[in-house]
DNA sequence: ACCTGAACACCGTTCAAGT
DNA sequence: ACCTGAACACCGTTCAAGT
């Protein structure tokens, strides 16, 4: 899409440092994503991103179009994070729990994207669709029947990202408040779950994603 | 919490009309959705909510505590219009996938609510707790081990939050653009699901559900 | 008690002007 | 080609002043 993606006649710019100007893709989504560490998705502002360049807002919009192009940019970064390695070394129902699980964890801390993310086109993430490709060739070795592939990933992917979002609410979040007592089972089952010491969403989200596989696997039809 | 909620010595507003002024948290909710409804959640601001209800966007101010408050009532309106009851009727299997139907698709409209709802206490929305607590008497009546109510609950909501953000994506997102070629499983896999015809976040949300359910089931430890 | 109007402290983004 | 500074068109929210 960018220097990689510049054949025939295009404007070819030399590799590396550009001609003049000290900004850059690169440089932006660097510290733009050091911004996010530091301080969260509500620390990502262009005001902020233009200061720790040391430049002003409206240079930044010579190098990018929009602060979503920008969260874009940030997303192929924190993508490249999910480990999808297993694919190629372990069984399906393996390679399949270790990368969702990394791939949750990894949203864990940029809940934020998740709402983009579902509705962006991959096309303009290459290490997104490196990943699913991986996902889909152990699918595939896996015997499964082509057209049940896509649904399965995308079914998993959405319970990853739901997960995500849930595991950045409050340990509090099921307390009743003034309206306990009249939900005996609720409060029941959330006492019991209580009794376990689990972290509640850590707890939904092993038990969802082994029923899910489980269950993908279960009434998978093979090839 | 609001009127129905003012038990002892509070001091209890006539119902119906209040005492002087023309706003109220009834017809603040009401014009709100109905923006949303027509405009989408863009079209919800302070200011057009006041100009709906032909106000100052500072008189809102006096009923209501902030932006994040008024998507909290919108979000009590919404949540109503999940289907829970199947639980009561039916057996476990079948009222879980009623009510997971019927919550993603009213999500579906509401899906900048999502990262709210995620994170939002459930105390301060009677209705969602009532949803919850015929849910888990669901559970219970079909034996489920108590414990492990609450993550299944939380697994499959999480799923369907996930999906209903899914389901908001353009069709063609998955269409690989100028990586074509270098990702042949995934294209094979993508050619195949479009070869069925049918809705890919649909398709996606079936798979998903069902296998989930089948998983959960399969692997609970009943009482 | 409740509403108005002005003001505040932000946003993201545009654009003429400079180099 | 790229940066600056001023400006624009918004946000949500506060608050003194009125009734």
């Amino acid at each position: 899409m960018q220097e990689s993606a510049t054949p025939g006649g295009a404007p070819r710019r030399r590799v590396g440092r550009p001609r003049s100007g000290v900004l850059d893709r690169e440089l932006i989504a660097r510290a733009s994503l050091k911004l996010v560490t530091s301080g969260g998705y509500t620390a990502l502002t262009m005001s902020a991103v233009a200061k720790a360049l040391g430049v002003s807002p409206s240079a930044l919009y010579n190098h990018v179009e929009s602060k979503q192009e920008l969260m874009q940019w940030i997303q192929e970064i924190v993508m490249d994070g999910v480990d999808s390695s297993a694919f190629a070394t372990h069984p399906l129902e393996q390679a399949l729990l270790r990368w969702a699980a990394s791939y949750r964890d990894i949203f864990v801390d940029h809940a934020p994207l998740i709402p983009l993310i579902a509705v962006l086109p991959v096309s303009g993430s290459p290490r997104t669709l490196q990943m699913y490709e991986e996902v889909a060739a152990g699918f595939t070795r896996a015997g499964w029947k082509q057209s049940q592939i896509i649904p399965s990933i995308v079914a998993i992917e959405s319970f990853i990202f739901g997960s995500a979002l849930d595991a950045t609410a409050p340990l509090d979040i099921f307390d009743p408040g003034a309206n306990a007592g009249n939900i005996p089972h609720f409060e029941g089952a959330l006492a019991a779950q209580r009794a376990t010491g689990n972290n509640s969403a850590e707890d939904a989200f092993i038990t969802g994603l082994r029923a899910m596989i489980t269950g993908l696997l279960a009434n998978a039809e093979l090839d």
